[in-house]
DNA sequence: CATGATTTTGAGAGTTACTTTCATTTCATG
DNA sequence: CATGAAATGAAAGTAACTCTCAAAATCATG
């Protein structure tokens, strides 16, 4: 079927091997969770798709599942791209204009993600599109992307990062962002979504009532 | 305790008697439930509130919880307030800046929820910051919200309301929007939610990196 | 007002995500 | 290999929702 890649994570545990027993068997847990739960997803959909599939698939017990994972949609969902696109966005020269700093650490991560595993970029935006419980955790797990979202901004603009102004603009990204993705999935991933979400970010740096060709 | 205000809904039964029976009785279970529902979770928190209880206190089966909501989320969250911004935005004139309007109707609405059930507002913003599932399904409605902001926003400057850019425009406003009711629950609901949404959307109009006082 | 059609309701059983507890197994370490 | 710590699985429990069906309330008629 499908071609089951490792799916590299940015803290890939191949690059550390001085790893306990322990440890390299949790990471692999995790990862026969996940896969197990996207074969079935991509084979039956979703909702169809139980706990109790997945354990058996993934070949441990439903409670481990729960012990990896909080909700079933954290399966689909969770990464760990946020502190590296915190650490991205300090790298970017001080004086470079703020958006532009952004739009290119999206770009880098999109690319990133694209490479790493291209299928997975593209069924969450699908079941984010598709399914309301997966998006509603999507749009969570963006809200804390929101959060350094600001504390970024705020460095970077010397503003306090708990204002209000300063959220209102993290969130403001964040929902325009979230948007791209929906857009994607729902006109059959289209496009590169690199380019779209650039012309998103057009479109936010001047307010939403810019004239835009 | 608390008062039991009846809450009128925009569409209040009252304004219109020349209703059968049934339909009558339909609103009032409907409300009954609500009722119930508001007064148990300030007695007892979100999560320790089960539909069974809501259920006993409004003097209705389970089952008929659900014929009439959904989900629990639905519950506190549901109110029929979309169709009106849409009409007032359209009211508005042809020829005022789009967020001049905004501001118009943003202000209109909030003045009204305010002084229709102060309560509710601020219930529902505090549940919404505190209560994840409530999050969620908040922010659903407020995606429905912003179908509505993007055909506006389509109809006032000419523009397709499918595109990328006024859909991206249009969930940005939601965003930043949804993020005000976030700081004004988490800051004890300090100032008036009118005169944050006013600040947040000057915020927007300029984009996020523009220089605020 | 009686009667039959239609709508609404409640009772009950079933599904599934998630929780909690506890005994058993698996690994790390001296 | 022995001992302690961590990970697992089995099992029972909770609560949100779904479905089905029969009883009850309302409505539209003659």
């Amino acid at each position: 079927m499908t071609r089951m890649t490792a799916a590299r994570s940015p803290y890939d545990p191949a690059d550390r091997p001085r790893l306990g027993l322990r440890e390299r068997k949790k990471i692999k847990t995790r990862e026969a969770i996940r896969a197990a739960t996207y074969a079935l997803v991509r084979e039956q959909g979703y909702d169809a798709t139980t706990i109790e599939q997945i354990a058996e698939r993934a070949e441990v017990s439903p409670s481990t599942v729960f012990r990896y994972f909080p909700t079933k949609e954290d399966i689909v969902l969770t990464d760990e791209y946020d502190p590296l696109m915190l650490e991205e966005l300090r790298a970017r020269p001080e004086d470079e204009p703020w958006m532009d700093s952004l739009r290119h650490v999206m770009r880098k991560a999109l690319d990133l993600s694209e490479q790493e595993d291209p299928e997975v970029l593209r069924l969450r935006a699908q079941l984010g599109y598709q399914v309301p419980a997966i998006r509603s955790r999507y749009f969570e797990s963006m809200t804390e992307t929101g959060r350094l979202l600001r504390r970024a901004l705020a460095e970077r603009t010397g503003r306090d990062p708990e204002s209000l102004e300063v959220r209102v603009s993290a969130m403001a990204l964040i929902g325009g962002m979230m948007e791209v993705s929906m857009y994607w999935a729902e006109n059959g991933f289209e496009g590169e979504l690199r380019d779209l979400m650039e012309r998103a970010l057009d479109v936010m740096e001047h307010g939403p009532a810019a004239e835009n060709p």
